[in-house]
DNA sequence: GTTGTTAATGCAACATAGTTGCGTTATATT
DNA sequence: AATATAACGCAACTATGTTGCATTAACAAC
């Protein structure tokens, strides 16, 4: 069940993503929000808008869950397969617009994947 | 820094990963350990044995950290780079045993990639 | 085999991410 | 304005993982 209620918690989230195309991590909007919404509320919003297909998660590799804008999602399925990149340096994390190949994998039903790379990234880089 | 010592407890969780090629979650191992060491030590001893590059782990998508047996590390780098499967009916992990080509990324430095694939094993596909 | 050094362990307490139950608030419909 | 109920805030809780420290045990030297 997705969002029913254009709610106060609901813009407040959604203006986050607004003009950026970075993921951000949970741990990040609970905390800059804080003093607008409780951290319970921000964890149900963003499931929400998951199921609704207007954000997508992933798990970086220190296991904490980020969030990112859907460009061709809809609220039966995320479509939007691509990679995702965290620099080890600054911790900025973002999707790349490339598409992957998965290998085939003979007697296995494939449903989801994620491919998360790690390195430096251009600001950190140079 | 890595082993020193063939402690008892090394030797446990080693036999875990003997004749088997699956991973096994941390939780897994705690839970089935718990009479025979303290949790701490289970956390302690993978992470010692992932220095050695005995064991590699990965993040499995509900966050949950997994180990399994590394078939080309060494201690100096873990040169086993494969997709991880993860049945989404039994929970079940494998490594498989293809490799896999991570897209090009102009001005970035790829440092660690790791593709996680979901789906349905072949038992449970059947 | 005994001794000594110190890596490894067990335990308790802590840290952090995320979840649940429930009473209250506020959105949207009539 | 009245009503139904989705959404919220709060507190308490769960689960995974970590830290500090006193104790134990591996192993090398004798």
């Amino acid at each position: 069940m997705g969002i029913l209620r254009k709610t106060k918690s609901v813009q407040i989230l959604l203006s986050q993503f607004k003009n950026q195309t970075n993921a951000i991590s949970v741990i990040s909007l609970v905390s800059r929000l804080t003093s607008k919404m409780n951290k319970t509320t921000v964890y149900r919003v963003l499931d929400k808008l998951e199921d609704d297909g207007v954000l997508h998660s992933f798990l970086a590799k220190d296991g904490l869950k980020w969030y990112a804008k859907c460009s061709n999602c809809s609220s039966n399925k995320h479509s939007d397969v691509h990679p995702h990149f965290q620099c080890l340096d600054c911790g900025k994390v973002d999707c790349l617009a490339v598409s992957f190949s998965i290998p085939k994998i003979p007697n296995r039903k494939i449903e989801v994947s994620q491919l998360l790379i790690q390195g430096k990234c251009e600001a950190c880089f140079g």
